[in-house]
DNA sequence: GACCAAGAATTTGCATTCATTTTTCAATGG
DNA sequence: CCATTGAAAAATGAATGCAAATTCTTGGTC
């Protein structure tokens, strides 16, 4: 999963800022009605985007600047970040960016297993014919891309699927949950070499095929068998490395 | 220079600290090095505890006093909480309790429902044989409680299962998880009146005898299910019934 | 040249202060 | 009598101030 729309991590409606989805970049969108929201929205993307080392500081004064508050909105933000798992707060030594060991990431993307096969079981509950039929045309356009070797648009389409299945289980705890544990993730690159790996990436669409097939029948158990099975393969096959950052990461 | 500590088990996000560990004031505990982390145990447990009325408003000054800090620490706690999902923060306008609808809670119980049939199948991979013992035993014990009808021991038993299950499942990210989702639904007594309900007891014990034999042979997707499946029943069963609050509970 | 100690400068944690906003509540009018 | 209005009171959101801790710098020693 490489990029998708930005879940504000915890829970529904919980971290108030309901609109803040992509920080408050787009000027026409609804400010946050408090800073401490806003601040909470663009240090999130901030360090999921990578822009802080992982292990590094995060540097109170220079961010207070960045984003232009005084430094009580910012550690409550910085609180609640600790509190996603974003980062670790050191008593009297800052804050620092969570750094994953691999044991660490094979802990998260077993829970993200474990919530895509939650949200395949209740998907086959809840989902609508309109619903499936919209996973059916995204799979039939990836099983295209797959054939062309087009990895762009399968990646696109593989997220869109997956989003889909967590959107169609209809669960507001599950969907914070998932996005929350999507944005830990996100910040090491997976890059799951599909190119360099055909095998792989054929298995992947056969597991997709099997995934099609169980929605389809409203299989859920079964489904939620192969959702976990899948994570599981796209773990091992993953060649995990550190996000690069920018060499001028924080400086002003 | 960043000293990257990469070898020792980095706590994990402090996304849910357990709502087990009775504030700070056991004597022998370790004192939180921060204030303010020791007002969000505090505060966590308050709330979980039920002291707050559901929907009703937080009140930051008479907490300050209770918990003998400054604002600024509280307001702390009160951001973390609300991303925990236990409270809800209004712009302006303060933070209240969240009061759950019989749609979230629906919505919860099934994440539970999730989360345990994931460690369930995490637990199948990793259990050990004496862990395995350890289940056994409490398994046996709490059969014992049902043939007597002892309510109270068959809870406790029931519990430390599944608590040892999630345990055995090895996962910091889900332990800490599903000790949040536990601690939101704490909050409502959802009293399985099994003593009326004589049906749901018996099948309760049913289906843990599967528990355990499914975890015997070590045979996880199945496992998964009939957690699932466990969880479930539990919510159908459960006579949902609002917290009852303490008359004096906030005012002053 | 490497290592260590002492002091300066920065940084953190928390309390306090201030400007808005919301809430309360009594006076007024229909 | 009840709804409405407007000012007082209280609460919230954020900034600033300050003591304690850490980190960095400087100077000295082996």
């Amino acid at each position: 999963m490489l990029d998708s729309a930005t879940g504000p991590a915890i829970d529904e409606g919980a971290a108030a800022a309901p609109a803040a989805m992509h920080s408050a970049a787009s000027p026409g969108a609804t400010p946050p009605d408090t800073l401490h929201a806003g601040v909470l929205a663009q240090l999130r993307d901030f360090i999921v985007e990578g822009n802080l080392a992982p292990g590094a500081r995060v540097p109170e004064r220079s961010l207070c600047e960045r984003f232009g508050v005084s430094r009580t909105p910012l550690r409550e933000a910085l609180k609640v970040l600790a509190s996603e798992g974003l980062i670790e707060l050191l008593p009297n030594r800052g804050a620092r960016v969570r750094q994953l060991g691999a044991d660490e990431m094979v802990a998260l993307f077993d829970v993200m297993g474990g919530l895509e096969a939650l949200a395949g079981r209740l998907a086959c509950e809840k989902i609508t014919e309109a619903g499936y039929a919209e996973i059916e045309r995204l799979h039939h356009t990836m099983y295209a891309s797959y054939l062309r070797r087009d990895l762009h648009g399968y990646f696109t389409c593989n997220q869109a699927i997956h989003d889909r299945i967590v959107e169609a289980a209809d669960n507001a705890p599950l969907r914070t949950t998932y996005a929350n544990f999507a944005g830990r993730l996100r910040r090491v690159r997976y890059a799951a070499n599909l190119d360099n790996n055909r095998d792989r990436w054929g298995e992947a669409m056969r597991e997709h095929e099997e995934i099609l097939d169980a929605l389809r029948r409203r299989a859920g158990s079964e489904l939620s068998d192969i959702l976990f099975r899948h994570l599981r393969n796209k773990r091992k096959a993953a060649a995990v490395q550190e996000t690069v950052v920018p060499p001028d990461a924080t400086d002003g």
